[in-house]
DNA sequence: CTGTATCCTCTCAGATACTG
DNA sequence: CAGTATCTGAGAGGATACAG
């Protein structure tokens, strides 16, 4: 596979980016980093996979939700579906109907989050084949 | 916080995008999804975090790294390490010298990927606040 | 200096049963 | 249907000591 190239234009532009983010971090007393605190909530497995997920099925309620995240357990779907609320990403709708009825759907933020998804995820999709051919040869 | 809309035509393209990673699961019978195996590994905290900082630090010794990359042990430092490097993110020069040098640095595939990685730690940085306001909120 | 080996802890998540 | 409650096990990761 071909990696496209990273142009001497785009690694200035990053090591740019990266001063901004480094440039305030005191190694010698850090409690919380705010670099991590993102990290730490942009890699949930589960919190993408629902996002992901929302974004390809406008709504779906908690079973179906339950069932296109193939092997969530119910006490994780209903633990990370409040945290996305929470977080402002996701919308929970309830019709007080018999059975009760509730649906899920992305809010305007969830969308705005769900693009830098796709474009990650298009990214590790494209490169998938180059990684599994150098880890077979480092193996060896 | 002010959230940037996401257009109509963007989110018609994501659709495109989701249709094509989306089209071909078969629920049903998914010994193992490709987005998923996709996603597990951009999702470590400590490889991303080891990726940022040969970004912004072009080279980094063990104990550097260790240093830079707060609260990492040695173990898990070593492991991802060996495995950033066996996926070609990251090369390994080794100087025989007494005592034994080792320099760490981006190949040209991990400064790739680091360009999609400051994109999204960007974009969390600028919404980190919106975030934390919500939570605050939805607690009440 | 650059790791490896070992042990040990402790969280996270799966399974199951149950409730409004 | 949409979750909650409880228990349990596996496994990741921290601390430490040690090796090349």
């Amino acid at each position: 596979m071909q990696i496209e190239t990273v142009t001497e234009k785009q690694r200035v532009n990053a090591a740019r980016k990266l001063k901004k983010m480094f440039g305030g971090i005191d190694y010698t007393n850090m409690p919380h980093c705010p670099i991590r605190d993102v990290m730490a909530f942009v890699s949930d497995k589960w919190s993408t996979l629902i996002i992901l997920h929302l974004g390809y099925f406008p709504v779906l309620r908690f079973n179906e939700l339950k069932k296109k995240v193939f092997g969530v357990s119910n006490k994780v779907l209903s633990e990370r579906l409040k945290q996305l609320e929470g977080d402002g990403y996701v919308q929970r709708t309830v019709y007080p109907e018999v059975p009760i009825r509730v649906e899920y759907n992305l809010t305007d933020f969830g969308h705005s989050y769900l693009q830098k998804l796709i474009e990650l995820t298009e990214w590790a999709e494209n490169h998938k084949n180059y990684v599994i051919n150098n880890r077979e040869n480092f193996k060896k």
